[in-house]
DNA sequence: AATGAATGAGACTTCATTCAT
DNA sequence: TATGAATGAAGTCTCATTCAT
């Protein structure tokens, strides 16, 4: 019996994620309500609250299951791989805007607007650490000058090309993305 | 009419203003209330509503001023110099960005959250119209390769920086701006 | 000096009266507020609480002259004639009603809406019985069956008809009320 | 869905119509406030808003059930014979009124005071159209002259003296309507 | 597990009225 | 006399959350 529910259990639980990302990603995470979010998942208010006990729950669980998603991507990245070039961290990084675009949006707006005090500072923390130590590995290797700081400006100068990739539907993405690589010295073979 | 009324009127006014435009900065939008809004202004609900008609109108208003102020600064700008390079550009914009933090924080939180869609849509594509022209024109003189795409690199990694800077606050601006400018060419004098 | 200052501000007392009566004759008396008043009659909210001291008390002034004016009119009828009968009694009624449209409006309403109660419900009673007199005297003249319960009936259908007529662009009163007439006996010359 | 959520439901939203026509018969539409509805029906502000999304919702939701009221009264009326005389409509008629006498408050209240306009125009017109449409019949079929006009007469008549019946405790309705009737021929046998 | 009825605090907004000038 | 700034109580409506079934 209980495989079934359990798997029943997560699906809703899933949905619910889902459908909670889509929603405040669209609308902002105040002006979403949680019964909008059980309608759009077609369960019932009551349920929603026997799996999450708040909305803030709601969404520390969103980020929850993306920081796993993203620390996924890059162990992946990794293991494939002998080393993290600058290059490949930047395609990695906007692979993961693209394939999880509406956490990308929640995750600036929430960053901005000073909700994240209340809820999700430490997830933000976490992700925002987690790509500087890739990133800063990087720029060692690459043995390219000022690492710390221009471990600052290219973070800064993706969050800013990300965010204008998310908001207009038609921004050259891999343009931009390839004009900003030609600033950076190109490991010799490829 | 009389003076005396336009003054006091006026005096409420710009005090909401501000206090509406700290508010909504640290706190986001959603979650101000009118009421903080008059409490920390040290008026009552009703005067706040005899000057704007809504929260939105607040919102509008906020907006609307912060955009005169910035048309102004970069009109002074011009006016005072033959030209604008690149340099000066991002100097000015961090400027701004300085003198007006809540407003940019503010800025950046409404054009992710999709409140801007309802409200403020048409002074936010205002503003970055602004900047964009002006900063394609630099691109253009300065005889830069791919001034579009230039400029769309350019102002989405300002907008980062930006955001970094405001966030945080030990945030090293100067220097990142300097290793900025540096992958940019310089005017042979200065 | 009185004098002139007088006169203005019995001018100005008029013309809110006159402003009030169409506005509550519009919208209602609940929804129409002291600011709507003051704005369409060209003077500022705090003048108007100089001449009332309420918003009650414009109602109730508006009531008391349409109620000079009415007993006014139907004196005029009396002195410049012998007796009346039905027929004059009806149509000085619906001269009434068509001069002072607005004011009939709001009669009925406020008879109905229960605002009556709390404010004008004297003034509505003293037109009631200022009518049913003097009806009652054309049916008694007038050697009419049952001249109280006629008076009852008369009374409320005249209410009745004068509605549709207030309510109705196109209601053919005249038509109407010649059919209303023939149903009771003529006086023998006219 | 499941039966016994409808049926709490459905108690819960007809004992607010019940109230709420009580309360705006007495009050008026606007002065009612909807938290003196939820008091007076014993729940919660919250739970009126659950099953009616705003107070006009609840006007015109009264409206309705009581339009459906009539409209089967009248069904049954003429299900139950073979033809309407006008004997039978006045005395439908009144049955009527004195069964919903807090509707026919409210119905001749907003039809006044310009409310209608906003929000039971469509609702108001249909209550006087299947009326209207009954009575012309009975007259055509009485071979009464010129039916049309009689009709407007009488529907008039009707809506005054069921005014003075709603609101006057001691109005002799029966008195008066048997002296209405007896300005009409009467049908030979019954 | 699942439903949706029910709650109540609190949000936005309105408006009669007062007050300083 | 005349203005409109200022007030605050009260109204409509929302929403996270709890509860009975």
């Amino acid at each position: 019996m209980s495989t079934k529910f359990v798997q029943k259990r997560d699906a809703s639980m899933q949905l619910i994620l889902q459908v909670g990302l889509d929603l405040f990603a669209e609308n902002g995470y105040s002006p979403t309500t949680i019964r909008m979010i059980a309608e759009k998942a077609g369960i019932s208010l009551g349920l929603l609250y026997n799996y999450f006990k708040s909305k803030e729950e709601v969404l520390r669980a969103i980020f929850q299951k993306n920081i796993r998603d993203i620390q996924a991507d890059w162990r992946n990245s990794k293991e494939s791989d002998q080393g993290i070039t600058l290059n490949r961290f930047i395609r990695q990084f906007f692979k993961n805007v693209k394939n999880n675009n509406h956490f990308w949006i929640l995750f600036y707006d929430l960053r901005l607007s000073g909700t994240t005090a209340l809820v999700v500072t430490n997830e933000v923390k976490e992700i925002e650490s987690v790509l500087q130590k890739i990133l800063e590995n990087c720029l060692v290797e690459a043995e390219i000058a000022f690492p710390g700081l221009e471990a600052k400006l290219l973070l800064a100068s993706l969050d800013g090309v990300a965010q204008h990739f998310l908001l207009q539907n038609s921004f050259p993405v891999n343009d931009v993305v390839h004009l900003l690589l030609m600033k950076y010295p190109q490991p010799n073979a490829k």
